[in-house]
DNA sequence: GAAAGTATGTTGTAATTACAACATTTTGGG
DNA sequence: CCCAAAATGTTGTAATTACAACATACTTTC
């Protein structure tokens, strides 16, 4: 197991070594590999496990009865998913997570947190607070993402927002063409032409999955 | 101000009176007004102030340069907003609030958590947890709601929701026409159009905010 | 209860997207 | 290096949506 991706992680921010391998002891963490393209968590299932990407990625979406995909989030490396899921126990999972690429993940039960004393308990409190709180922000964003109700708004939408977070104009997304499709409900036909033709507009450049916006 | 509505609100929940008494005092909770179309927050604000409808309701939206509005939320009484933000205090509000009718609103300083003791802290933090995940799966349905490509799969697949929500097949919303296409990001006309072909299906029976699913 | 204002429904046309089919480029084994 | 498979780009047509303009219904106020 990536120990100082965990150690470096929100959830034990604030907390020494000594201290974390108690907690992930007491959280019975777990870890697990799997090969790009398996789910890991499908629609109705109920989890109390925190999960953690210790090595690649994982799509959080869902999948409609005639195949469509809307991608909610990706969740990379360092990063933690369905917290609302472990956090409220009874509610079924509304959505599939699957691996984007070969990836590492580590389970902590959410049912422990109970029996931990009230010191230690409100500090973690308080770190899963900021990753729920976080991940709002995503949800947030990508509402942002999809609300142009053309495609080259929301492409623009998207883009800017990376760009934002990159601090340059220049940068690489964590989409390919299929996916980003999927994260801004477009086709991706659609997607590509509309790419096409916003750079003949000289708006970007893009080769694969680097953009650079003019 | 309304006492009652905030003793049995989820952020106060296992806590007795004289408790709530001294956290409310503790957070500075202060009561404001609003008269409906008022905006309460705007955009690029910053806030530490948790905030809570004690009467009417507000939307969550985006209003972009051109006048398109996005409703991502709309928030009744009883419910908590702008929790992210007060938790996070640096980030400005990517959203506008909105009066969607006369309302009260009562703010808790959130920069006054810090000070609290770690138990009362523990049982604070664990229900505003609560209030960040369920807020969570509120912006996931809304995802789910806008979707469908087409407008009739949008009108389904949030009627389901409300449906399963209320538990029965006739139920009121809580959207005017307006309200409703800013919520699933369709044009007010495309709605009631198609609204009207749904009925004229048979699928639905609606008149005003009243609808039952057939 | 009339008038004014607001909300909702209807319709037509221009613009956009969905979808399918196919071309081209890139990638990953052997 | 070549081949097969995957990813990306292109194009045309049918279907859908955006937008504007207007009709109707419902509410509020005087």
């Amino acid at each position: 197991m990536d120990i100082s991706v965990l150690h470096n992680s929100i959830l034990f921010k604030g907390f020494d070594d000594t201290e974390i391998a108690e907690l992930m002891k007491a959280l019975n963490a777990a870890e697990k590999n799997y090969k790009k393209g398996t789910m890991i968590f499908s629609s109705g299932e109920i989890t109390d496990k925190l999960c953690f990407v210790t090595a690649g990625g994982v799509t959080i979406e869902s999948n409609d009865m005639w195949g469509n995909r809307t991608i909610l989030n990706l969740v990379g490396k360092g990063q933690f998913f369905a917290e609302s899921y472990a956090l409220l126990p009874d509610v079924p999972m509304l959505v599939d997570v699957c691996a984007a690429e070969d990836c590492s993940i580590v389970f902590l039960s959410m049912k422990s947190l109970a029996d931990l004393n009230d010191t230690i308990r409100a500090r973690l409190l308080a770190n899963l607070l900021t990753i729920t709180t976080r991940k709002n922000l995503h949800l947030s964003s990508r509402s942002f993402h999809t609300a142009p109700r053309q495609v080259r708004g929301r492409i623009m939408a998207y883009l800017n927002t990376v760009s934002v977070q990159k601090h340059s104009r220049e940068f690489d997304i964590p989409f390919d063409r299929q996916q980003l499709a999927d994260y801004l409900n477009v086709e991706r036909s659609v997607l590509s032409n509309e790419l096409s033709k916003m750079q003949r507009d000289g708006l970007i450049r893009c080769r694969k999955n680097h953009f650079e916006i003019i």
